[in-house]
DNA sequence: GTATTTTTCCTAAAGACTTTAGGCAAAGCC
DNA sequence: GGCTTTGCCTAAAGTCTTTAGGAAAAATAC
């Protein structure tokens, strides 16, 4: 009965691991509480329930991915903020599949503004602030950026793009340079 | 006792239904079971287990979205084709949320191979032809099609769009022609 | 320094879902 | 009609979640 200094925030990293060792769909009050050593009931004198803890994991990511996407940026502008930004969602997806899988999970919208959502909004709008666009381009932009960076990390990491020659990084490359290279070209008209 | 004409096939097809109705992952057997009116126990004469379910589920998803991807190229070239493409994807994760989760199970390479999945490839490699890609372009188009498609589904239905102006539909044609005119603009140079 | 309160762990138990085993009746085959 | 196969059932064991109530550790008050 010695006392751990169990915490909501400790579960969540260490939620994390277990994410990334198993699966974040295999992550279980059971499984987190065999891994401190303890036993399931205590864990909910700090969590209210599973799906609290799964909000919390994905919390936790978010903001790491967001931590990791603002150092990439920063002193970078043009392509080379857009390839560095780029090239963290993308690390992150395959060194840390359990935590993507967490950061995509569905937030209620209150949860979701309170999350570092709105930092990785921010962080494309800087990325793009090097390439002169007005509004609403800009917005467009900052979603075209998020659909291609998560979606390319999405498959990649399904496998989809594992089984045919060329392999994926190339693919990666040419996408980000269309991006730039689309970005670059200026107005797209718009319909 | 009275015997219904239960296949697994049949159980896909409900359990696709289900998925829209209540989320993929509350899918259960015993919901299921429910539905049909009959004991849990009874449908494991019929699957091997509720994973052998959830990808039947995601096979019967990835064939009916193939099938209607088919039907909007049929007969249509260039931009016209992508829009089209691009849409029915939208069009599918909008209406058939759960069905659209259940496409992106991860499924081991021999069923992915089995999968509807290379149809979707040939699909978009149709799409391409209008646009006098060589290879590996081709190649790397059709994995930024997929990308753009899947990525931009996924977090507007997570709703990442839905609380900023301006809405996502004018982001997605607006997607739509940055594609299209960067897929026109001929090689991308490539690094 | 002791008494009180709060926190955090525990045991116990109920409820849901999965899966296996074994039985019985309906469908299909000769 | 009899025989085999199939598809439904009941029963039961295992896992995970969650709540309730108790006991000891930590924090707080005097």
């Amino acid at each position: 009965m010695a006392r751990l200094g169990l915490t909501p925030q400790r579960l969540a990293a260490e939620g994390a691991e277990l994410a990334d060792e198993v699966g974040f769909d295999q992550v279980t009050a059971s499984a987190l509480a065999q891994r401190f050593g303890v036993k399931v009931a205590s864990l909910y004198s700090h969590i209210r329930s599973t799906q609290e803890l799964k909000v919390r994991i994905a919390l936790f990511a978010l903001n790491e991915l967001a931590d990791r996407a603002a150092e990439a940026v920063a002193g970078r502008a043009g392509k080379d903020a857009l390839v560095a930004l780029g090239n963290v969602y993308r690390d992150y997806a395959r060194k840390h599949p359990g935590r993507y899988a967490a950061s995509q999970l569905r937030l209620d919208p209150a949860t979701a503004a309170a999350s570092a959502g709105p930092r990785h909004a921010q962080l494309a709008r800087a990325v793009l602030r090097g390439y002169q666009l007005g509004e609403p381009e800009q917005t467009h932009a900052v979603r075209l950026l998020g659909s291609v960076f998560h979606g390319f990390a999405s498959l990649d990491l399904g496998g989809a793009f594992s089984h045919s020659l060329p392999d994926s990084e190339q693919s990666w490359s040419w996408a980000l340079d269309a991006l730039d290279t689309m970005l670059s070209c200026g107005s797209t008209g718009g319909s």
